[in-house]
DNA sequence: CGAATTAGATTACGAGCATCATCTAAAGTA
DNA sequence: TACTTTAGATGATGCTCGTAATCTAATTCG
């Protein structure tokens, strides 16, 4: 086929980004190919270069876009920009709350595509290969991460440790037993106020 | 060349899966070929089918492995096996200080390939291809390191989440003083007696 | 010692990989 | 409308992968 219109464009290039999002997370970054990603955008692969100039490339936006997602979908502010943060909402307290159970879930453990991209990425990300725009963009997203779940500009990065330690081994040892008993050892920790 | 002793072509399998263990833990088990564990145990990757059918088992070898060296260094009995353990040693409350001092320390943060293959195989077991030999193996190697951690026969899960999630986000951040931020956090949360 | 066995080297295979040059037709632009 | 630009498709490149058949020389065993 030939071309198509700008708005277009930038739509592929958008699904493109937010289908390796979501496959890096399910399968990991060196267990999705660029064809893949092409192939589940609906695209073919030899016109990914138009848009990126490698893969690392691509990681490294996934990566940016994944923590945008989650910090829109839990209600925080961007991870950088300091804006007085959203709409009213539920008290911060049991906000909190209301996260780390949907966290500690099954069901998230059942679906890391659309899942937290801390725990998502976190083993592939200390290995990039890729210049440091991957590793930024990581660190960035878990200073982020952490501080909405403080509440405040401290970063609660215990509680996230907890958290992202806790989902990574339940998912790890998914349909045993162990697996349901590692979170709910999570739970019952961090939801006693 | 030809052929070799029967103690030394032992003796050359052991190798394999040693250095098989270490590099998956250093570079993921999709970042490794089996060219690459072969030319490190110095063989031709050719040799390699005479001892493993496959790749798969060769990662089910290592994990186990990788769990029961652990088990020896750290001084607690095998993950199966519920015999007296070792000998007599510092309290159990001195050697658990010792224990997780020595996990969340940036030593072990900087060298994954000896570290701790909870936390070094945990995202790739999550999505391994291969049968179920390799997850029940690092299933087991879990619930094995964290009765250790508990020192009794229930297994202390919320410990071992804290520990293992703060591993790979200080990892994953290495090289940014959050590195360093979330070791010390885990750290003054666990050492508190 | 001689025959059977076999660990490891060599070589080859088919597939999949990232990347890129080229072609195309439609979108911009004047 | 006619010219220029470019998004995406096609196809090819050179590489690495897992796996396996074949070869060969030394070990093992009768």
């Amino acid at each position: 086929m030939g071309r198509v219109s700008q708005a277009q464009a930038a739509q592929n290039r958008e699904r493109i980004v937010d289908t390796a999002a979501r496959l890096f997370r399910e399968r990991g970054m060196a267990g999705v190919s660029v064809a893949d990603v092409m192939a589940e955008a609906g695209l073919t692969h030899g016109g990914f270069y138009k848009h990126f100039a490698s893969k690392d490339a691509l990681v490294a936006e996934a990566v940016t876009l994944a923590f945008a997602q989650q910090a829109a979908r839990v209600g925080g502010a961007g991870p950088t920009d300091g804006s007085p943060s959203a709409p009213a909402r539920e008290s911060a307290a049991t906000g909190r709350q209301a996260l780390v159970g949907a966290y500690l879930s099954a069901a998230h453990r059942d679906d890391p595509g659309n899942g937290c991209p801390t725990a998502g990425f976190g083993g592939d990300v200390a290995r990039a290969t890729g210049g440091d725009g991957t590793r930024a963009a990581y660190a960035n997203g878990v200073e982020g991460f952490a501080r909405l779940l403080s509440g405040d500009d401290d970063p609660d990065l215990l509680t996230l440790s907890t958290m992202v330690g806790a989902l990574i081994l339940s998912r790890a040892t998914a349909g045993t037993d162990l697996s349901d008993r590692i979170l709910a050892a999570a739970r019952t920790a961090l939801l006693d106020s």
